[in-house]
DNA sequence: GCCGTTTTCGGCCCGACTGTTTTCAGTCG
């Protein structure tokens, strides 16, 4: 096997090691990156390095490539293997605990002989982290608590769970007259999939409020624990220890500080690096020219007294580097500001350019709305078409229809058309893609109908090779339009498929099927990357709600921030046809 | 370890906050 996922692992495992022993930052910084774009590249790196095709990849150097060949080779690392056993997997455990660095985790190594998280914590309760250099009482109370935040599991969590809890922060401080505008920032901004805290931004009318602004927000109802509380940021936990963080600048400062904790922490370390390649240093408070920025004169939570380049709003920062506006959802260093240096950032889709819906579900099967409401509702968000895509007869517990009610039903759907005016509704079938990659319907069935999307509903615990030809039979299929939620995952919930993208891709490419980004949560299906790469290599993408209801059409925005943080622009979606153009889109497979 | 329209060597983003300290190291984003 062998695969992307286990290397960008193993690198990361690596530069935790580097960090503990001691090792030049650097290198673990490097191999932190290594194994960032591992995950995050297009390329099959393993299957490159055995055929010997591996191209170069920026990040990836000479002794990372020779680890990589070595892995694709033989199924294991020489390097890895020296590195990982100089230190205790329980030590490498403890890096986990927040709050917690490399120093301290070392610390407690070398000093104490502490090798896990448990022994950390039996030490602690035996008294034996006394007289430790620079471990006071304070500093266990905080290893206390990050071990117990350790335990009870933080991992990120769904976009959607926190943002009602986002909305009603914001709501808080916006109502504070003291608080001329607040916005969110962070991965919420950039609209990630899972979230792993909360970064709040405002700014205050007069600046001796700041203090009081950050203490109500430390001291609110549901706070569990203050991490920080300074007189421009603030740091809580709540919600069962979900981080918030706020942030106040100066209103002048805003547009700098929107773009620093917006992030990504990638995309902000690239942007200095521009910055200073171009005699500027940027930082949360402005874009200064550096000889005139004198270090001395900067007062912590003040904001530097000369004046900046650019500051006042994102755009004018970005346009003094000499880019293009970069979207937030594109703000992940992954090509965007190459881009924008080369003014060849995307234009990228809105909610403008969607002229319909191409996969929603009527009481036929198990949808809540009539075909007539749902077209009715589509035609009001102001769409050229709507298809009706009710389940195929193996989805019983969606009371999937059985061939002679589907001919009934697209009866039904000719007929509506009759009644509703303004809108195209299009006969349609989201039909099963069964275990061995067979269709739920006869072809001469599927024939009848002007759209088919095609999805995997059970069997999602297939191995790679069998899950991937069963969706390269569907996607050879000339009746298939469009493949919905092609892995089936649910974020934080189920892994979905274990496709082989690559070959999923090139075979949609060949066979011109479309993949759908499903835009309702918790599935995000495709993700971001996977979009990303299948648009890239001519993939047609599908950005479709999946609804059961009216108000899920709406679900349509989600959809949106997937494809936007795939790059989309409105040529490569399907749904921006015009009517014309999507019928004639159609009949290109039959 | 990675990288190069000023570099194949010498850099590598920047500031806030905390805790344990008298001037700073560690951690985080």
């Amino acid at each position: 096997m062998g695969s992307n996922a286990e290397l960008a692992e193993m690198f990361a495992r690596m530069a935790d090691v580097m960090q503990l022993v001691g090792e030049n930052a650097f290198k673990a910084i490097a191999f932190q990156r290594v194994s960032r774009v591992l995950e995050e590249t297009g390329i099959d790196v393993v299957a490159a390095s055995k055929s010997g095709e591996l191209p170069p990849i920026e990040g990836i150097g000479e002794s990372s490539r020779r680890i990589i060949v070595e892995y694709a080779q033989t199924g294991k690392s020489r390097d890895y293997e020296q590195l990982i056993a100089s230190v205790p997997a329980g030590v490498l455990e403890m890096l986990r605990i927040p709050g917690l660095g490399p120093k301290t985790v070392a610390l407690l190594w070398r000093e104490r002989g502490i090798e896990s998280v448990d022994a950390l914590e039996q030490a602690i309760g035996q008294g034996k982290l006394a007289g430790l250099k620079g471990v006071g009482a304070k500093k266990i109370a905080s290893m206390l608590d990050g071990i117990r935040l350790l335990k009870a599991g933080m991992q990120r969590r769904g976009f959607v769970v926190v943002a009602p809890l986002v909305e009603e922060m914001l709501e808080r401080l916006r109502s504070d007259a003291r608080v001329g505008q607040a916005e969110a920032a962070g991965s919420f901004r950039r609209r990630r999939e899972t979230v792993g805290d909360v970064d709040l931004l405002c700014w205050v009318h007069s600046s001796e409020d700041a203090q009081a602004v950050i203490e109500s927000f430390c001291t609110q109802n549901g706070v569990e624990k203050v991490n920080a509380s300074g007189r421009t940021k603030g740091s809580i936990l709540v919600d069962k220890g979900f981080q918030i963080d706020l942030r106040i600048v100066p209103k002048e400062n805003f547009g700098a500080a929107l773009l620093y904790f917006t992030g990504s922490k990638e995309h902000n370390v690239k942007l200095r690096g521009l910055a200073q390649e171009q005699g500027m240093t940027l930082n949360e408070w402005g874009l200064y020219r550096v000889d005139q920025y004198n270090k001395a004169e900067k007062k912590p939570g003040e904001p530097p007294t000369i004046k900046p380049v650019a500051g006042g709003d994102e755009k004018s920062v970005y346009s003094a580097l000499k880019l293009g506006y970069i979207e937030p959802e594109l703000r992940e260093d992954r090509g965007e500001i190459e881009a924008g240096i080369a003014q060849r950032l995307p234009r990228l889709v809105t909610r403008e350019d969607i002229r319909g819906e191409l996969h929603c579900h009527t009481t036929a099967s198990d949808g809540r709305a009539s075909i007539e409401q749902m077209a009715e509702a589509a035609k009001a968000m102001g769409y050229e078409y709507i298809a009706i895509t009710d389940h195929s007869v193996s989805s019983v517990i969606a009371n999937g229809l059985a061939p002679e009610r589907l001919k009934a039903h697209i009866a039904a759907i000719r007929k509506a058309q009759d009644r509703v005016k303004g809108i195209h509704i299009l006969a349609g079938s989201e039909v099963d893609i069964l275990i061995d990659g067979s269709l739920d319907y006869e072809d001469a069935l599927l024939a009848e109908l002007d759209v088919v999307i095609a999805s995997p509903h059970v069997s999602l615990k297939q191995d790679t090779a069998k899950a991937t030809d069963r969706l390269l039979r569907a996607i050879e299929s000339r009746y298939v339009h469009i493949i919905g939620h092609p892995t089936g995952r649910m974020i934080n919930q189920r892994e979905g498929l274990p496709l082989d993208m690559p070959k999923v891709i090139a075979a949609a490419a060949q066979a011109k099927t479309a993949l759908e980004i499903n835009a309702g949560w918790p599935r995000w299906d495709l993700n971001d990357l996977n979009a990303r790469a299948a648009a890239n290599a001519g993939v047609m993408i599908s950005i479709n709600t999946d609804a059961h209801a009216i108000e899920s059409l709406g679900d349509i925005v989600m959809g949106l921030w997937v494809a936007r943080r795939a790059w989309l622009t409105p040529t490569q979606i399907v749904n921006c046809m015009t009517y014309k153009q999507l019928m004639a889109w159609l009949k290109v497979k039959r």
